[in-house]
DNA sequence: AACTAAAATGAAATCGTTAACAATTCTATT
DNA sequence: AATAGAATTGTTAACGATTTCATTTTAGTT
């Protein structure tokens, strides 16, 4: 293992001014910078991150904190992010993944192992930890859950707007009757949707029929259960809005199994655009959340929080978008 | 930041006792470990990663590579890959997330950062990251592709015996003008699969036709297209398998673009059972490949091999099952 | 040429831990 | 009570980098 000595012998000068050198400090010469660097390149030299973290009390860790990776179907979720991450991240940090679910003891998550954090949120569970975080002074930006805290940086979608816009396409379509299968309950993303949901209705001055608000909690199987409800109605809706994609792929199933054509007998909406939506049989209209463009954004206000920490916290709000395929038809 | 000093002025100890009691050392007399731990906790004390790393040399990172973040369909792969993990892994280890195709300097890829490798496989261009990492004596599993290498730890799914039983269940059936949509030309997995398919039909004496052999690529559009070639046929199969689910769904796709009813008209077989493959219209019958399972035996074996690096390397195979769904009918 | 300020380099301490070796304290035996 | 051997504990030096403060070299001015 070549360090800074060896180099600093080769090169006949200190290891101080090898180190010097190697991180850009103003004060070298040139002339000696490039020697140092020729040098250190031959020689094959990387810097030992065990030993620069301990005296800089840096670890070069960015934590990827998701609620879970145990359960849920975050999948297209957790790749986006991902993607969206590292698309920013210097290739000499290191992104760790985990499910807060996992994480058993707190002691574990402190600053000396942590330069920042970046939570994926998905269920107000997670402000255990969230507040753990940042009562350890780790530098925290959460993503995709809108925070009513305005003293962490939050970056989400959104999702009321991107609501609203749908429904008014459905509307427009000439649907009248409009029905919603609703997310998790307790959750602000289920509560935000919801009010796109009722911001277009009232906007259009259509009636609000409560036997067409159905409670459901995110998952395939939820979204059947509701659409099946809906569909034994006597007065069924034209159209459906699902809070997110897999209710409404659990929604496609339901009226698969009722022999109910989408969109001829009903229309469907879905929300996130996950990547199966582009696949499903008919293809499903949806609001696309753009988890990586959140996820980069995030990422790039953590670098931000980590070179400066004095940076203030703010909320951050990305646009959402309509994407237009064959679940619906007109009214 | 409390440290192991600290502890040992509150306990009147020197600090190399406490970090022999701490770390579990048998030479200490347990009335002073008990202490000494009981000092530890009340003061919250947690070691310092940089610090143990440097004179340890262990990184107490594992770090798990894809062939890919950025593109390819591996959505469902990478999440229950990081749960299989995260399940065995320890919690002070922390597990980082990359894909080979984002690593730029192979520099950053050597023992020191990393305790252990873990690769997940899907591709031959993979060869380059993963011989460097044998050369640079870093632990070793590659996951998921077999490996002509024997000097190389590799866990696998047995996918020619999987793909075998699924085409004999549709023989049994009846079913005797069967099709392929084959994988990526020059993976092995599209050759073993390729082979399972052979078995069968070889088994049951039946014909082979040319005209039923179509190349694919693994991915959904690549899918699409293969069953509109076989759609087009004069003589159509009555079953077709297909590499992957993600072909699956676009044969799906294609089908229900076609007006072809699965499986009244034709049968579809898949291969993954990716999360969605129970959710399409009609669900899909499909192999399952226990990713989860693959992840976490490869987790054991470098544990294994981080404990006792002269275990000898070994090829491991996965058992498959047959996943029947709805999309095969009677031939 | 002498002198001074600025620029460049070096020496030594430090970060928090483990480990080799030395020193001390027990325990049991005589 | 002395003593050997085992059982505990302590001293000191690493590990490989950065940083503070001191020193040397260089360049500019008179």
């Amino acid at each position: 293992m070549i360090t800074i000595k060896d180099i600093a012998r080769v090169a006949g000068v200190s290891h101080t001014t090898v180190s010097r050198a190697l991180n850009g400090n103003p004060l070298i010469k040139k002339a000696t910078r490039d020697k140092i660097e020729r040098i250190a390149a031959e020689m094959n030299y990387v810097p030992n991150y065990s030993a620069k973290s301990l005296v800089t009390k840096r670890s070069f860790i960015i934590g990827l904190f998701f609620s879970s990776i145990e359960q849920g179907t975050s999948a297209s979720f957790l790749v986006d992010a991902i993607k969206g991450i590292t698309h920013i991240l210097d290739e000499n940090y290191n992104l760790t993944v985990n499910g807060i679910d996992g994480v058993r003891h707190y002691s574990n998550i402190q600053p000396q192992r942590f330069d920042g954090i970046l939570v994926m949120s998905q269920s107000d569970e997670d402000n255990a930890f969230i507040y753990h975080v940042k009562k350890m002074g780790i530098p925290l930006v959460v993503l995709n859950r809108q925070l009513e805290d305005p003293s962490i940086m939050n970056v989400v979608a959104n999702d009321r707007e991107g609501v609203k816009e749908a429904i008014d396409h459905a509307v427009q379509l000439g649907h009248r009757k409009l029905a919603i299968i609703e997310g998790k309950p307790g959750f602000k993303s289920s509560s935000e949707r919801k009010q796109g949901f009722l911001d277009s209705l009232i906007a259009g001055r259509l009636p609000l029929n409560p036997e067409y608000f159905i409670s459901g909690d995110y998952s395939i199987e939820s979204g059947y259960a509701a659409m099946s409800r809906l569909l034994n109605l006597e007065d069924r809706p034209t159209a459906v809005f699902c809070s997110n994609d897999d209710m409404a792929i659990g929604a496609m199933n339901a009226c698969y199994a009722h022999k109910v054509d989408v969109p001829e007998q009903i229309s469907l909406i879905g929300f996130d655009d996950i990547m199966f939506a582009r696949y499903t049989n008919p293809a499903l209209t949806t609001v696309r959340k753009p988890i990586a463009e959140i996820s980069e954004l995030g990422m790039t206000m953590l670098i931000q929080l980590l070179q400066q920490p004095e940076t203030l916290p703010q909320q951050l709000f990305v646009k959402t978008s309509l994407v237009v395929r064959d679940t619906v038809a007109g009214g």
